[in-house]
DNA sequence: CCTTGACCTTCCAGCGACTGGAACCCCTAT
DNA sequence: ATAGGGGTTCCAGTCGCTGGAAGGTCAAGG
């Protein structure tokens, strides 16, 4: 299978699925005129990628993931306490962005937004209160 | 004013107060020994842009932002425009992180996480459901 | 047989916003 | 004279791709 059929099937660019060949997290097989040949056991590590990825995990996460998932013996407890470690970092980045939230909302809420000078969003900055 | 008093006062890593600079956020002067000399002026930008990329605006906002405060004839109506689109990015990606949240709660909640093989973490990233 | 066009290949550069490190200069105190 | 704590420049690396150039391959049509 030609890298063009994988990047439909997995839906991933194949400018991506080359670069996951680069860092080692797919090996597919080469034809005679050096294009790539992928099996289904490529397609499928892709789409557990591409999944993967889809929900936050770091790309050396996902090579934890694929390295779990390959292995028959691993412990399940390995996988959750990865996802969970992921889940509370996702937590942390949304209540960052939570506060941003909040803060932009009342600045914005207090300017007029006319074509006057007088800007409350800038005199926060400026000020640094918030 | 050398970098290292401003770098406190505006609580910024001296390397990236030289960053902006090179970036040409901000023009400090130079003595003759080739050091940066800070004015107070330089330190209000700087403490502007922190606080401005800390409630996530870009640098090429932060820039922008940087020339409304400078001019005295700008129209509220600018700046206030450009935060609401920020906080629309941001309220997108809050919404993004929250579904990643959800699916990943899920996840967490299925699995076992003891030394038996079977995860439903990889199952669902193998099958790709949602 | 030749061309066209869609595919594939490699390699290099760039994104954003820093950050680390090397190699060096400057200033003050002892 | 030296030690230490500033400062300087420049280059490379981070993360996860993405764009583009320059070229090889293949099937279909004239």
């Amino acid at each position: 299978m030609n890298i063009g059929e994988v990047a439909e099937r997995a839906n991933l660019p194949a400018k991506t699925i080359r670069y996951y060949e680069d860092i080692g997290l797919v090996r597919p097989l080469r034809d005679a005129n050096g294009y790539r040949a992928f099996r289904e056991t490529d397609v499928h590590k892709l789409v557990f990628l591409g999944r993967a990825r889809a929900l936050g995990f770091s790309i050396e996460d996902c090579r934890t993931l694929l390295a779990l998932w390959e292995d028959r013996d691993r412990a399940s407890g390995d996988v959750r306490r990865l996802a969970k470690n992921h889940l509370a970092q996702i937590e942390r980045k949304i209540d960052d962005l939570k506060d941003m939230r909040d803060t932009l909302k009342d600045l914005v809420r207090a300017c007029a937004g006319d074509d006057r000078p007088d800007c409350p969003i800038l005199s926060s900055l400026a000020r640094g209160d918030q």
